[in-house]
DNA sequence: TTTGTTATTGAAAATAATTTTCAATAGGTT
DNA sequence: AACCTATTGAAAATTATTTTCAATAACAAA
């Protein structure tokens, strides 16, 4: 069994939650998802595998999951809460392409330390943040330029 | 007359619209607003001052404004979208308090230039960014010692 | 295994912010 | 003054998210 699993079992057990295959199916979807999923989309995946499982259900897991640890909730500011890969994934910020609408993971240990450096600055104590860069990736950039020529 | 009156009108001839009372009201009351407003809270704003005006002309006249420059529309996550100046005010970047609330506005130019290279490594343009760090304030944190106690 | 308690499910309804519609009004040009 | 059409604002629509509630199923105890 996959760790993950094991993960939501340990949650679920702590917490006197009840272990129930449709828990354990929206994992197995989810689990196989790469990227950077909303609910809808996700849905529409445990639909297809599982046809009985309804949007609430995933709605529901997908916040016990995030609760557990094994996802992340990110918003990219287009009015749909998206979902991410938290287990074996170490923190990261998103460069947003507007023009194809990618999400691509970055990480400077540098930028971090500043932000820290900044809070404390202000005698805030930071528990979290997000970094997102807007513009157009290189692909985008790419196509564009064909296009003009 | 303030100059944000007249880069709207500027805006307003050049794309050849109309102008119009409620226009200059909602700037007028925008203007004397400070921090970060939502669309709620400035129209019952406007409608103190002038109660005629409606939410619907507050919602397009903001619209308007953020075209001219007048105004940033900034989304903390919170599933509101709010407004803040933008004309005589420079880019920043924002500490949120989740105990109370406010938004404290903050800039490090050396963070500005690190995350130009972080998107120059990935060969991705960036035309915008968006830098929340989420955590309690100093206000918050004396309180929360004063009541421990 | 059976029973009892109560968490979970899922369809439907509710919520809430934002956006659109449309008839009446009013800005600005001729 | 007459005309055209942008603007207004109440109401309705939209859309993602959250809640409700009756039926079901998990699981502990008998
Ligand atoms: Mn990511
Ligand atoms: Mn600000
Ligand atoms: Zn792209
Ligand atoms: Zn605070």
């Amino acid at each position: 069994m996959r760790k993950e699993f094991q993960i939501l079992d340990d949650f679920i057990r702590q917490k006197a939650l009840r272990r129930t295959p449709q828990r354990e199916n929206v994992l197995d979807v989810f689990i196989r998802v790469e990227g950077h999923v909303s609910l809808d989309e996700l849905s529409r995946f445990v639909k297809k595998k599982y046809p009985k499982i309804g949007y609430t259900t995933v709605y529901r897991t997908m916040r016990l999951l995030a609760e557990t640890g094994l996802c992340n909730e990110v918003d990219f500011g287009h009015g749909v809460l998206r979902y991410e890969h938290k287990y074996n994934h170490s923190h990261h910020d998103h460069l947003v392409c507007k023009k194809c609408g990618r999400y691509i993971e970055v990480f400077d240990p540098q930028i971090e330390k500043m932000q820290d450096k900044l809070a404390a600055k202000c005698g805030f104590k930071p528990d979290s943040h997000r970094l997102q860069i807007f513009g157009v990736c290189s692909k985008c950039q790419a196509r564009y330029n064909k296009k003009s020529k």
